[in-house]
RNA sequence: GUCCCCUUCGUCUAGAGGCCUAGGACACCUCCCUUUCACGGAGGCGACACGGGUUCGAAUCCCGUAGGGGACGCCA
């Protein structure tokens, strides 16, 4: 049997960290069983659905580097959608139901008070034909769960059991006669043959009732992994901050490489360890759905930067160099590129450097007569890798100074700062000229 | 409020009664390398939430407490 998966966002707001994380987790599972993925848009909220974020799902999964195999969008299978419905209406399993969202908000406020469970009371099961051909109002229609056992093998939580009679029977059609999340759902794993389920935590309880909605269409529930929710590095809720934590974000406005976010989301919560990765295939070779915890785990951000240094560290030129050229620093080589590498945590750390070696830099000037003793010892051109170390035994010559005390202050009055990639390389870099002016400043 | 899950070094975790003086990775500290920073190499610091049981023996099993996460929508 081949393994089918599938990720199922719906498009109503930028595809953000903890979300993405159940896509990365379900894609690797899915390649790593050779199977197929389903990138499924739900967008049955039609109020909330909007296509600038369906196209932003798919510009994230893509520079994410996480092609689909097949893409499907519930808004174009209403027909699917009512031949189960009269099937489920047929069965007995959907019932009417005429309450207003005000009752149905007072009927939960008064079980809370009581310290009950918020649980649907089933009246509409009671009202008789005359009473509902009485009604004002088209009705809603409820799924009738049965007051069984439910039980279910996770591959994340291991044996999961519900009582079928704690849980709201779940309302599965709008007043207004439109399909709600849990049919469709249901209906489309069916169809599409999803073999297995990755989503967060947060579906668990929704798993147990999606359970009886397989059975009652006659279909086998796929196998379920549910991944705990991501928290917040400070230990709080899933904060806002994290909600808001686009992929958009992580690559527009932070500028991260893709492979971090991929390399933490992929072993965040996991026992393997977080290391950082060049590609996806290595993600998918180590990949192990067992070796997720059920804890949650905490999401921090400097482990995010870390690992993007890393992996900036480990990224050859070839690999950049479309992306440098972007950022229009002409004439930027392997050369610059290897010399500064070591010294970025973004990609677009490398404008700092590009700036001290091409200017303008405000010299850090101490202790000018030195400056001016160094100066005037500076080696002939042409300038190549040795001019550094020419220039310094020169220096080190004439006043006398060595260590620190002596380097310390060439580099400040080089690049206006105290630290960065070794001046033997970032000398011939900067060039004569401007060696010679910032030292004169 | 009710139900479910979780709780081991700063962080992510290994651990399913003796193999645990609790292992690894990242971070941190020290040293080495480097005439800066970073990279790299070698060491080091560092945890079983708390309280009761069960047992010859508990990080591991049971109960309770505390803390955290999740669920309880005509959202997904």
């Amino acid at each position: 049997m081949t393994v089918r998966v599938r990720f199922a966002p719906s498009p109503t707001g930028y595809l953000h960290a903890g979300n993405v994380r159940a896509a990365i987790v379900t894609w690797l599972f899915g390649r790593k069983n050779k199977g197929h993925f389903l990138l499924r848009i739900d967008d049955t909220d039609l109020e909330r659905s909007k296509p600038e974020y369906e196209k932003d799902i798919e510009a994230s999964l893509t520079w994410l580097n996480m092609p689909w195999d097949e893409k499907a969008r519930q808004r174009d299978r209403g027909g699917r959608y009512d031949a189960m419905i009269t099937k489920l209406k047929a069965d007995g399993r959907l019932y009417a139901c005429y309450e207003t969202p005000e009752e149905l908000a007072l009927k939960r406020k008064t079980l809370l008070s009581r310290g009950l469970p918020p649980i649907y009371d089933r009246s509409a099961l009671k009202l008789t034909e005359e009473q509902k051909a009485a009604m004002t109002h088209p009705p809603h229609w409820r799924f009738k769960m049965n007051e069984t056992p439910i039980e279910w093998d996770d591959m994340v939580r291991g044996p999961v059991k519900f009582d079928g009679a704690l849980i709201s029977d779940p309302v599965l059609i709008r007043e207004d006669g439109s399909p709600l999340y849990h049919l469709c759902s249901v209906i489309d794993d069916i169809d599409y043959k999803i073999t297995h389920v990755v989503r967060g935590e947060d579906h668990v309880s929704n798993t147990a009732m999606h359970i009886q909605m397989f059975e009652a269409l006659g279909a086998k529930p796929p196998v379920f992994a549910h991944l705990p929710m991501i928290s917040d590095s400070e230990g709080g809720k899933l904060s806002k901050r994290l909600g808001s934590l686009s992929v958009k974000d992580l690559k527009e406005t932070e500028g991260l490489e893709p492979m971090a976010i991929t390399s933490l989301l992929a072993r965040l919560g996991s026992s393997d360890p977080i290391e950082p990765f060049a590609t996806m295939q290595e993600l998918v070779d180590s990949f192990d759905m067992g070796k997720f915890s059920k804890g949650a785990p905490k999401f921090d951000m400097e482990e995010l930067l870390r690992l993007n240094a890393k992996i900036i560290h480990n990224t050859p030129f070839e690999a950049v160099q479309d992306r440098l050229a972007a950022m229009g620093m002409d004439g930027l080589d392997e050369q610059f590129w290897l010399s500064v590498r070591p010294n970025l945590t973004k990609l677009s750390d490398i404008r700092e450097w590009w700036q001290v070696a091409n200017g303008p830099v405000q010299p850090v000037i101490g202790d000018a007569a030195f400056i001016a003793q160094a100066a005037a010892v500076l080696p002939p051109t042409p300038w190549d890798g040795q001019t550094w170390k020419t220039w310094t035994d020169a220096v080190k010559a004439s006043t006398g100074r060595k260590g620190k005390d002596l380097f310390m202050p060439l580099r400040q009055a080089l690049t206006g700062m105290d630290h960065g990639p070794e001046l033997a390389v970032l000398l011939p870099l900067i060039g004569p000229d401007k060696a010679r002016k910032r030292l004169a400043a």
